[in-house]
DNA sequence: CATGAATGAGCCTTCATTCAT
DNA sequence: AATGAATGAAGGCTCATTCAT
């Protein structure tokens, strides 16, 4: 009863990724971040299961659970990663600066290119915000941020003047157009990408100049 | 006698729906729809069973299962069913016709109360569209016949020209801002809906003038 | 992501109890507690799960989880079947009388055979009485219920006075002692059971005695 | 920056012992049965995890299993330390002597103060005994000292001679009603503790006449 | 046509235990 | 002597789906 007899499962031993073993606590952390970001971007949310991001990671389900409470956690950190990456990359081609036209072109491509790579996170985001509460603070948070910023450009650049409200269905419009370029929408459709591409970048140029 | 323990299913009997039991098929797919509309727009896709779903209706699982070979093709019905009510309601008004931007107005709170009623059905759509084939291929179909109208729409009114790409970033504009208001996002965060509705709506009209 | 492949797993096939395969709600339900007991009674409750009930009971998980919303909820299923056929039998012994010697010897008797029953439930009710509110609720009741008989009896057979710590005192002694005879602690330790029962039938006799 | 994601076990490194590190080996493991004992009686035993005695020593869980084969040693140990310290309690009054009356108030209260203190380790005990074949071992032979104890103290005392039964039936009932105050089952029920426990020592007063 | 009991694969999570440092 | 990251078997529970009636 109380002792556990050991059970040989050799297929248990297949582990996809690498075996780390052995390393601080914040890189199991990101490997573990890195192979559920892998695996959602992949599947979805719900087509990704605990113990599989762990073996993706190199590790045992018992890891994963020391470093997340449960499995909504690993996604909210999941989600941080691709905000944070997407937010550094967008302040650099900020810093560069350059033509409105030219920067616009540059965002607009950057935030196709994110939002191609983290698709499968994006494509789980909504269904989560509306069915879990923890996400959907979370992910106000993240548009509340959004909005500031845009506003704080807004000022600093001097650009046409327009209300959060504006700023809203801007940031929609960029957003759901990127996702459906992510998800092969307009190919598939028989749409040209770069002439949608080509209507963003204008939104946003017309946006940069004052 | 003796206190009762805990039944796991005391309620199973109870059912939330009317008790129809026996009509014709169509009837009962119906209903079957119905309930699982109600439960996708409360929980989300992956937050409804489909016992659940049979039980609100009316039915048991068996009966579920004799309409509808997975529970995958309930939700298409049900977005099928969404679908064709927006675009009738959608006919109505533009039958109705009136000055561009009173039909604008008009054509913006049909959407914003669409999207409202089916929120759930909709945050679930993302995930199954990126995650399940079948589900993708419907909705590019939905998709393509939106394109379609708004093709067809632009020639018969005469309106302002612009490209099928155009269209697209139109409806995903649309589409988006929409979503924001029905999950409650921009009231959440301090926008003032009725002004991302006015830009809504002089985006429409700008659309419907020649 | 949304359908799942079958895979075989010939062992599942292996069932221990019979195969019932639909009966009513009813049975499996008994079966099911009665699978439980027995497994309890081997093994104590942590040391049984829940999936290992079902198939000693012919079931499979799932129709575990149909009848008992948890683990705990089979426990206190089992654990009132114990109490009301303990009681049966008791009142079968009171309406049958006799001498008051004997009808004590029988009744000892009677306390010991069913601690001995269900000595692995009774193993584990006190850890679960301390650890879990549920389990504590209920058996509090049960003592409730088992002091206010004895202070009916008293009255209805006219016995000897004495007060409800008097008996509380008296059912402790019988309990624990019956668990030590189930137990094999008496043997074990070299001790004459049947000079133990007479000890303790000295005593309820002693109370059936006005 | 943004906003941490929540992170399983923040309070890791927050011990709830004093952290000792280093100390002679004996200390080490006191401290590790001092914080199981603690643990168990708030939890019981399965409700108490090895890593969290560990923690609570203010030590790892490799030091736990450095000084502990498996979790049921430490059980035993803190068992262990229970019937030492209650034993020499136990000897401390009754070399103190007295009037039997006042005696056995001061054993019978110093008993009750004891299963009070390890209620959740003794609620504990019962199941491992059941299950557990050297916890079982273990517990018979704490049982036969007991046994032996009192033989040899009514030798000594000359008091009122009874058999080994009868010392087991007194045994069971003193543990049993001590354990039944401890668990708070009395105030429960609407019981007055002191008059059981003026019951109880009535028994033991007797026992200590000539 | 409908029932609903039963299925069983598999997910999430825990926790006793190990071992490299 | 102590650490603590890592393990992995296994348990509780769910839910899409089936099938005998």
């Amino acid at each position: 009863m109380l002792k556990k007899t050991t059970k040989a499962n050799p297929e248990k031993k297949i582990l996809r990724g690498p075996r780390p073993r052995r390393g601080t606590p914040a890189e199991t952390r990101e490997r573990l971040i890195a192979a559920a970001a892998r695996l959602f971007n992949r599947a979805g949310y719900h087509g990704t299961d605990s113990n599989r991001i762990a073996r993706e990671a190199g590790y045992s389900p018992g890891t994963f659970y020391k470093h997340f409470k449960e499995k909504r956690d690993i996604f909210l950190a999941a989600y941080e990663a691709w905000i944070i990456s997407e937010w550094q990359a967008f302040q650099v081609e900020l810093a560069l600066g350059g033509e409105p036209h030219d920067l616009a072109r540059r965002l607009v491509e950057l935030q196709v290119d994110f939002h191609t790579r983290w698709r499968g996170l994006r494509a789980s985001l909504l269904e989560l915000v509306f069915a879990d509460a923890v996400v959907r603070r979370f992910y106000r948070e993240q548009r509340r941020r959004q909005l500031d910023l845009m506003a704080q450009l807004r000022t600093n650049m001097n650009t046409r003047h327009q209300s959060r409200e504006q700023d809203a269905v801007h940031i929609y419009t960029m957003e759901r157009s990127c996702d459906a370029i992510a998800q092969g929408e307009l190919t598939n459709l028989g749409l040209d990408e770069a002439v949608v591409i080509e209507v963003l970048v204008q939104r946003v140029a017309s946006l940069l100049e004052h």
